[in-house]
DNA sequence: CATGAATGAGCCTTCATTCAT
DNA sequence: CATGAATGAAGGCTCATTCAT
């Protein structure tokens, strides 16, 4: 499919790779201008339409190299042989935290692939994010010890409610920096109260 | 603001309303076309700015018209008495799956603007939906007897969990319905879902 | 002609001119919008038109009204006991530098005018434009002395070349205004820089 | 800025070259219609604007062109070798009443210019407008022998009345043009009047 | 492989003018 | 007299995509 433009050599693939990211991730994809794009990139407007067929191409190739990158990067990191539940998600939060300063237009983009709404984008992208949502945290479940968790109820729906709950905990750490004047997130008040809701769920969902 | 357009004789409205909702919720606010919203209400170009300033204003007056609807109706029909809080969340989300049925395109609508990125609209809109967020349930909890839940820690983050998961559980119902052939929502299966999971909040959470 | 607007309460009358003036003096007459007349005038679009068949008729509706309301003021000031011709000129001077500050606007659409070259206009305009111009201070050489004028060349010609280079001076004025920052024309140094042509022209035009 | 649009052949550059002044001249710059001009110019609707960001920076280009067009070709053909000041602006008015035959849209472009109160364009134009003003003639003075003038008056001021007399001269011939049928200049005739104004001039500058 | 000139449909918005009330 | 809703052509401009070189 884009074999064409996984031949050329790495330094003008990061060039445009960079370049669309960043327009993408700045102004969704309606908005983004390819025109944008092959001016920062510095390359032709032929070029890139001979790499990718068509924005959309792009866009889907974007997406799987920025999926790739950030869970290989994730699964690099993450240290399975921590079997508790909670003390594993912490850390999954904390290099998750860590990766959004080193990688902050990958993840903006990542984002903005999660709120495109694009009739022409949609589709084909909803199972692709269902797929990358489900990875985020569950395949990170390897060699966890559940037996903490208390069995009177479903083992399944307490960590679906964990996960929701700190996912939405991030979204609103996302909506609440784009209210504050900066824009900026602050980490550390994040992680002190996922530190909070932590002690909750622990208290509620372990024997 | 809008007198001129309130003015009009309610058919006319109508078909303007639903005409731009019916755009904006199936292309999102940059792609719709105020082009498509006059041919599809039947008037002319000029009118629709001779009401609306512009598109974005129209797009706020949607927000609202949308907002109360939806708001005004709820609150008609939520029955106030019932101070169980899991009893009145279960009323709470079947009058919500009602409605959906009742006005597709206007929830559509509201999805749209929660996931608007569109630079254009996002400040004005990011404090707008957050109080609406706030609003859509917490309001709801008028009366509510909250003596029932555990003591042993913070009341508020276990509702903030409990509301989480039921948002997510209608945001992956919603999900589920896209990749299926009819992007039909199963109702019944939803509202057994969520009996599962009250079952499982009921037990970790009261007392 | 406009006999039906002139029937109108002179209140009424006035709102209207002074709403068109000020739009026609800001913008121009293309960029001029009748919609902002009438609603700095608080009337309603279609009396407007009711009144003045046209944007066109209404602009020179205006002209008519404005070279009036001018050339009356003028005469009535001016002194026509003055028989040297250099005092009255400068008497002129003075009298129209007071009347732009009394009618600021209608100076500025006058000058308008004068500018315009909207394709609409302009035929019709030049040949009124052109009479204005000679009145302006040609019909106001009633009684002048003209025997101190050297007899060895055609007076006429002295006169053109008098009159010319005071109106080139006060287009470098206001050329000169609109380059400085408060747009602010400097009356005092225009009237100090007026004496010294005079008295330049003095010395080569009179015997 | 216009390295794309001076890299086309020379052909199609003065296609739209043409076709814009022509369409300024005639209309103005608000009235002016890049529609027009790329029907007139035989292109598409995008091209104009990947040359030319937008109408203004067309019209920027457009009186620059002018400008460095009329003033190499007035400066190849003016004697700088004749020192006598009226001897030098005749040969100056024919060369440029020449040129007015030639290039006529151009001279009515560069008028328009002078003439254009465009909000859009004004600032930005004042500057250049003066600029061009001065160079016009007084750069036309290099070698003039100064000391035929009298002496007992600012010599400066002379210079300029003498300026303002022809420029105010040939307004009214261009005036006078638009009022005939044929809208045609009667060279002859402008000659014939400046001789009288030199006449006159010489009489009561000179020494 | 690479360029960038060229396309033209489509975008939102403005506007003078008309006409039913 | 007076209103203001209604019209629709025209405005400047953007954009993904193509194709001759």
């Amino acid at each position: 499919m884009f074999s064409k433009f996984l031949n050329l050599d790495k330094e003008k693939q990061d060039r445009i790779i960079n370049a669309a990211i960043k327009e993408f991730a700045e102004k969704g994809y309606d908005r983004a201008s390819t025109n944008e794009i092959v001016k920062e990139a510095g390359i032709s407007k032929g070029l890139l339409f001979h790499y990718f067929q068509n924005k959309k191409q792009l866009f889907l190739f974007l997406f799987d190299y920025c999926y790739e990158l950030v869970t290989d990067e994730f699964y690099k990191k993450i240290n399975l042989k921590e079997t508790d539940f909670f003390r594993r998600m912490r850390h999954a939060i904390m290099i998750k935290a860590d990766m959004l300063g080193t990688y902050p237009d990958i993840f903006k983009f990542i984002q903005e692939v999660f709120l495109e709404e694009s009739a022409e984008i949609k589709i084909e992208f909803d199972r692709k994010k269902s797929e990358l949502t489900h990875i985020n945290m569950e395949r990170a479940y390897e060699g966890i010890d559940f037996s903490k968790f208390r069995d009177d109820v479903d083992l399944t729906k307490i960590i679906k409610i964990i996960n929701w709950t700190f996912e939405k905990m991030s979204d609103e750490a996302i909506q609440k920096a784009k209210l504050s004047p900066t824009h900026e997130i602050n980490y550390q008040a994040i992680q002190a109260e996922a530190e909070e809701y932590f002690e909750v769920l622990i208290k509620c969902f372990y024997k």
